[in-house]
DNA sequence: GTAGTTTTTTAGACAAGTCTAAAAATAATA
DNA sequence: TATTATTTTTAGACTTGTCTAAAAAACTAC
């Protein structure tokens, strides 16, 4: 078995890869708010028990053994946040870190018995596809809203950004998972785009567009 | 908040303390399955904390803000119980060990919520109280059958050995929560117990009898 | 291709929690 | 009460995961 801060070193480090080719020590050393040192060390920790591909000053990638791991991990993660949302009734915003803590009870046979408990869900409360108990999961099929073009039309379907400011914004502004929305207009200026959606005109900035994403 | 050592050792003191009158050292450490030099160590942090009153040499007792960090943990382990068997459909004898990972999920606000998903259970898999959210509980008024007169009758509505080997036993001789049980024979050679259930007559050792609790 | 900058690694230290071995306090017994 | 025996505590060491500060390697830019 793997302890938490190993678990926490490999999630991120195949989200990193998701996003970039190869991993860099001081990104991880970003995306887990610690140190490069630290990190350092934790590679050759998880070299040692082959969960990573790891040269010194080369960066790292996951082994297939270690990949497994992460998502795992990433699995129970979203079947947690699953229950939260569509169980205890809690808002999409306020589950991340309480999933955060539950990703790593470590029965397997608890989370595929809660998979079945729910029904099988595809994708958790913010869209990201919820791997099954093989580890198989459809890639991520969605674009963000500032890849549409003028009168596209498409399906609200998940975000990029899970920081809870972001998704109180979204939930004000009636921007929710299964809402139908059509691009009437992109102002060259600052790429602000101009949205309809039931019948109500709204503007969201670049930023916002980058960040919500749409099904194809 | 409390690291997961400091809520497995007052979680432990909790137990010794309802059994015996003051808490030792050694009961502590046999209790955790660790060295009493460790107890030792631990106990000077606690009492730095306030969770216990301890004086070298002299035993342990919980302060009032122990007292109610150990009842939460009891808590939350109970309705995680409940949670496994009644919605994920495990056994009484496969749960304890999920649930003592589980039982150290910070937030009460999720253990809140998850109570109000079952209906405010009062008793957990294994018949024990669960205390509410206020850490209220009914103190436990059930009695072994061991104590039981020739000719009395009972409900059985709980275990107070929680081990999977014991609970394999009763599930196998239908010696379910919810059986209405007489006692029709004492042999006082060992004190094995006759019983009647269900128009079927059976045979308990004392040790079981003293194991198996009935409702009053 | 040398100098400067950035990234990464090493070296050494620290806190939490554990251990063994030895010392001190308490309890039990003659 | 003196002497064992037991329990508990201290002293010192180890592991995990972290940190700071300094060294080494890898890039960048002229």
């Amino acid at each position: 078995m793997n302890t938490l801060a190993e678990e926490n070193y490999l999630k991120a480090i195949y989200k990193l890869a998701s996003l970039t080719e190869s991993v860099s020590t001081n990104q991880i050393a970003a995306s887990l708010e610690t140190k490069a040192s630290s990190v350092t060390d934790m590679l050759r920790k998880l070299s040692d028990k082959t969960l990573i591909n790891y040269t010194r000053y080369q960066g790292v990638s996951l082994t297939e053994a270690g990949e497994k791991v992460a998502i795992n991990i990433i699995r129970k993660h979203r079947l947690w946040e699953y229950f939260l949302v569509e169980k205890l009734n809690f808002k999409w915003d306020e589950v991340h870190d309480m999933a955060e803590e539950m990703e790593h009870i470590s029965s397997n046979e608890l989370i595929d018995r809660l998979d079945e408990f729910m029904g099988f869900p595809k994708r958790d409360p913010h869209g990201d596809p919820i791997p099954d108990c093989n580890g198989q999961f459809k890639i991520n099929d969605l674009k963000p809203i500032s890849a549409m073009a003028v009168s596209a039309r498409g399906i609200i379907s998940g975000v990029r950004d899970h920081s809870s400011v972001f998704l109180q914004y979204l939930e004000k502004q009636g921007l929710i998972i299964g809402k139908k929305i059509t691009v009437k207009e992109i102002i060259s200026y600052d790429n602000t785009v101009v949205l309809q959606m039931d019948n109500k005109v709204l503007q969201i900035s670049h930023e916002v567009a980058n960040n919500l994403l749409i099904a194809i």
